[in-house]
DNA sequence: ATTTATACTGTATATATATTCAGTAAAATT
DNA sequence: AATTTTACTGAATATATATACAGTATAAAT
């Protein structure tokens, strides 16, 4: 989609806004009002701006006939699943994104980056199975007993994290995977995020 | 909320589906069109009973001025949470609704109709931990091998379901748990629904 | 028994609103 | 260097739209 000027992506804002806040689109004068414009043609012209570039559709001769396209509108923003693959980082790379999913804001206590497909039963006394959506919020930052997406050279893995000076512990939550005992300046080792919730559909 | 009509439904059907389909509300006249009434009066009026019933919100002079209130948007619904308590059964009555959340339409391939929230380890070898909401579909037409709400008199339990003949077999994912064989015809006994997928918050 | 709500038709109208036309000026593109 | 796009002001206007008023008729509530 073509790229949208400072002001045009201002009078997308501001209809985005206008509907939010009355339930209907504004008018012309409506975004003169709420943008300092006094012309109604500054607004006229900039719709057209925005209808020519895809963000809007504009129903001719109909009051407040502006209707968002479908990928303008955050109605119900998607989230994308990557798989966990044993070689490969999740990174957001297109090529490793399985899907994208509906999601409501607040559906965890914290937001999150990206789900995971797990792969694999070396969670499962963590309640954690085989093809369930791990949500992960990307950060280096955690604490021992968090859930995190580790990585080891192409190496990826979901485990419980233990550190205690410089030494890093990856315990596994199944007897039949070994825990994996790291420096933490280990070249190629990278914490990628940690789980703040899960989800299955059966 | 006070009870509509017959007609002030069909126009709130029309009001919503008009949106949907062109995301901006009807005009008087529009309505007409839509459920065949010869006056912009007929719609006049409709709206002005739905806003004394607190359906919708009217901005007076304000050319397609309609908003929807909040209970009557479907933008975002919650479902309730609902705490499996060893005795007493899951309805939906308030004083077993833990709290509201707000989810997503086509969040799970199934729809369902509230959250249960897990007590116990009794499916724990089934990635169904403590704390855990299951998304559950009230329903008692299941199949060997659903995870089923189940109600035997005043107990409810989250099991395994397995039926042959008249017997069925409610099996936990937890070895430190005991089988429960019931008849088909036992008195008290009931299924409640099925599980169709699962929430886990960090 | 009387009032109020429901469910419309039909006409009329003030005004809310989209939209065109005529300009000006700077920035970006070709 | 010429053209197009951006970014507006300002005025004019056809029409889209809300809304009031005058009726008719039935059902529900008080």
């Amino acid at each position: 989609m073509k790229e949208l000027t400072i002001q045009q992506k201002k009078v997308l804002q501001c209809i985005k806004f206008y509907i939010k806040k009355t339930g209907f689109p504004p008018t012309r004068a409506d975004i003169c009002r709420e943008l300092g414009f006094k012309s109604p043609n500054a607004a006229e012209s900039h719709l057209r701006a925005l209808e020519k570039k895809g963000y809007i559709t504009i129903e001719n001769g109909a009051s407040r006939g502006i209707n968002l396209t479908e990928n303008t509108a955050e109605k119900s923003r998607t989230i994308p699943v990557i798989g966990l693959v044993a070689a490969g980082s999740p990174t957001l790379a297109d090529e490793n994104i399985e899907k994208h999913i509906p999601y409501q804001e607040s559906l965890f206590l914290s937001d999150f980056d990206y789900f995971l497909r797990v792969k694999g039963l070396s969670m499962k006394d963590a309640g954690i199975m085989e093809d369930d959506l791990v949500a992960i919020k990307k950060t280096s930052e955690v604490r021992n007993g968090d859930i995190v997406v580790a990585r080891i050279d192409d190496e990826v893995t979901l485990k419980y994290f233990q550190s205690s000076g410089n030494q890093i512990k990856l315990i596994p939550a199944n007897d039949d995977f070994d825990e994996i005992y790291i420096n933490k300046e280990t070249e190629g080792f990278f914490i990628e995020g940690k789980s703040v919730g899960l989800i299955r559909e059966n």
